[in-house]
DNA sequence: TTTTGAGTTGTTCGA
DNA sequence: GTCGAACAACTCAAA
């Protein structure tokens, strides 16, 4: 009966969990080990460091007092851990972005120096990024043909509980830094039960209707469950297993999909989180400039003067988190009618968005820039106003952001410009045209072209 | 090797 | 007001 390491990245959970049960097996003792990496934690920014603050101690509660905490390069503190333990594994799920793959080489390189053995069992995902290929063996580079591939590789079903864990104990833990300040923010409730609750509330009020429903803001019926996911509270396997062939399940098991394709994508090719996948599309001309600069700032403070962009900003800003419909409105405001280029949304979102996944955001930002995966028309550019009109209706959703329009009834609240004697007292007038502004867009991208 | 069908989420214009 | 076409070409993935 040994005593083994339980590194605890981004699986804050205990339920479904194979590299726990892993360091578990034979009835050693498990000593669960979260190391603070300044180099993780300092970009993370307020929202997303106070939630993972949050969650660690309901984690922390959740093992009885058990969890041990460090600060520090990992690649240093695994090793000094498992001597002072006497252990000889240490026990992760494998992480395949392009910080963490590197991480675990160098933490496997140390610890292999003591005789100590990092030892994957499973991933944040149903299938392991790298897994699905095409039949050349290449990997996928559109979505639908890995979602086919995908499902056809299939996955475990979840792993069985076990109520056998024996915690070990370590002196020397430090105790979780102070929650950052958050301002007005109001974060989610976090940890393993607030995610299994968010999870079964979804799967009982709002999964039947998903398919239709989640495009709209207004109603706020998506899952909510992606800081769940991004923390590995829930895992996606467990809700998978869940899922049957109704409209609704069908459409949300392609959300899921989505995030295993981008972290597939990620995994492949590890600079896409900087730089363009279509590199021809990286020549794009972007304005720069005093009155660029102005108009970013307008973008990320929810003053651009159109409703609905302004009310998915501003959510951002009270939620740290934004509906998907609206990301890609605001995102496609910032690329094509502000000409601004695409990694400075990206930068924005994951300072400010609780559940920031570097795979997704980037390559949902890529999505809407057109320079990603998929051939996108370069002629898709969002009209800000008839999204609004279209996914928020009766504009409940830009009154509940925006309160300089909350004297404004109805959907004319999307065009304040229009009314008579124009925007009311403290609300922008609009800082671009958009109908001018989508045709440079299109001369922009056009340019472009072989 | 060549061919073929298809590719998350849109908008505008004119009949 | 509704509806279909046009907005271009390109690349992917499998047959």
């Amino acid at each position: 009966m040994g005593v083994r390491v339980w590194w605890v990245r981004r699986d804050l959970r205990l339920a479904d969990n194979p590299a726990l049960l892993a360091a578990a097996r034979d009835n050693a003792s498990v000593l669960p080990l979260f190391v603070l990496d300044p180099a993780l934690w300092r970009p993370a920014g307020a929202p997303r460091q106070a939630y993972l603050l949050r969650s660690l101690r309901a984690l922390d509660g959740d093992l009885g007092g058990a969890l041990h905490v460090r600060r520090g390069d990992p690649v240093a503190v695994l090793p000094a851990v498992a001597a002072l333990l006497g252990a000889d594994e240490v026990h992760v799920a494998a992480d395949h972005g392009p910080y963490g793959a590197g991480r675990d080489t160098a933490v496997e390189r140390a610890l292999a120096g003591r005789g100590v053995a990092l030892v994957r069992t499973g991933s944040p995902y149903a299938v392991a990024p790298g897994r699905v290929r095409t039949g050349d063996g290449t990997p996928y580079r559109v979505y639908t043909p890995f979602y086919r591939a995908w499902g056809a590789h299939g996955w475990r079903p979840p792993a069985a509980g076990t109520d056998r864990l024996r915690w070990a104990a370590l002196d020397g833990a430090r105790a979780l830094p102070a929650e950052p300040d958050l301002g007005t923010v109001v974060l989610p409730p976090a940890g393993e039960r607030a995610a299994t609750e968010r999870w079964l509330a979804f799967a009982e009020a709002d999964l039947d209707g998903y398919a239709s429903d989640r495009d709209r803001p207004d109603r706020d019926r998506t899952s909510r469950l992606s800081v769940h996911l991004k923390y590995g509270e829930l895992h996606p396997r467990t809700l998978l297993a869940e899922l049957g062939d109704r409209p609704g399940h069908e459409t949300f098991r392609r959300e899921l999909a989505w995030r295993e394709f981008y972290a597939d994508v990620l995994h492949h090719q590890p600079g896409s989180a900087r730089t363009s996948l279509q590199p021809r599309l990286a020549a794009l001309e972007h304005d720069t400039g005093a009155l660029a600069e102005q108009r970013l700032a307008a973008w990320q403070a929810g003053r651009t003067g159109y409703p609905f962009v302004d009310a998915g900003m501003r959510q951002l800003l009270a939620e740290g988190w934004v509906h998907n419909r609206v990301r890609m409105v605001v995102a496609s405001f910032l690329v094509k009618d502000l000409h601004l280029p695409w990694p400075l949304g990206a930068h924005w979102f994951l300072r400010h968005l609780v559940d920031g996944d570097l795979a997704s955001n980037q390559h949902g930002w890529q999505w809407v820039a057109g320079t990603g995966t998929d051939a996108a028309p370069y002629h898709r550019v969002f009209n800000p106003v008839g999204q609004g009109l279209r996914f928020d209706p009766d504009g409940d959703y830009v009154r509940r952001y925006v309160p300089e329009l909350r004297g404004v009834p109805g959907p004319a609240v999307h065009e304040p410009w229009a009314l008579r004697g124009g925007p009311p007292a403290g609300y922008p007038d609009r800082i671009v045209d958009h109908s001018v502004e989508r045709t440079e867009a299109l001369r922009r991208y056009q340019q472009l072209r072989r």
